[in-house]
DNA sequence: GCGACCTACAACCATTTGGTTGTACGTTAC
DNA sequence: GTAACGTACAACCAAATGGTTGTAGGTCGC
């Protein structure tokens, strides 16, 4: 996969969505189960609206969906943009793996030209 | 593993860090080599100062370790910071499987009941 | 020894962020 | 129908962020 420019505003916007101890414990709680906003709201020790705006933050960089049932908008995680950052982070272990493994390959034919 | 507020913290610091292009390419080089920070700032637009700061950054979330060596530091990153994300990752993550896992169990319920 | 290279950091600035209050509108329950 | 509930968003503000320029000091190579 190449990772075009738009991708990596993508990556922006997921990753400064979950820096945020408020979001994430959004996130946590909305993939267990759907949650509307204000009853969301009713566990933080902020107004309506700061939620409302952490909910868009998150919606935003596509980590949460909303829909609306009577007067309530529902939220609920989606785990794709989650998957998308992990495999991420799984990348860029891979580079670190790939280098201790290109390391012991140097010392184990060190070892074969000591013999 | 109980999360406390400073584990959050340090959570928000290390999303934080990797929540810009400039920052995640800086950590994909040093993941697969050493590198001074004036090599790594001629990769990218901008001033010394400010590849500087991204470093800094990187550092304070624990990404990146930096060690001198004559007039260069030499920057290298840290892996276990990157599985402390990709942990909290999956755990989101488990947290989904386990819902649907349920869901799947309700449904398998009701059609016993059918039968 | 001195020019080139490398690094650190202060001060500044424009933009972004994360919170607030206030206003407005739609839905629901009685 | 109206009070209660739920939501959206504008305007505001303080703090944080991400960049710049400039100054200063240490190391290295010739």
């Amino acid at each position: 996969m190449v990772v075009g420019r738009s991708d990596e505003a993508d990556d922006d916007r997921r990753f400064r969505a979950v820096a945020d101890a408020t979001r994430r414990d959004i996130l946590r709680r909305t993939m267990t189960r759907e949650y509307s906003v204000s009853e969301l709201a009713r566990n933080y020790p902020m107004s309506f609206a700061a939620v409302q705006k952490h909910v868009a933050k998150l919606e935003r960089a596509g980590l949460v969906t909303k829909r609306r049932e009577g007067r309530e908008q529902l939220v609920r995680a989606d785990v794709h943009a989650v998957r998308r950052m992990r495999y991420l982070l799984d990348q860029l272990e891979a580079m670190w793996v790939d280098r201790i493994d290109r390391m012991g390959e140097i010392l184990a034919q060190e070892k074969g030209d000591e013999s």
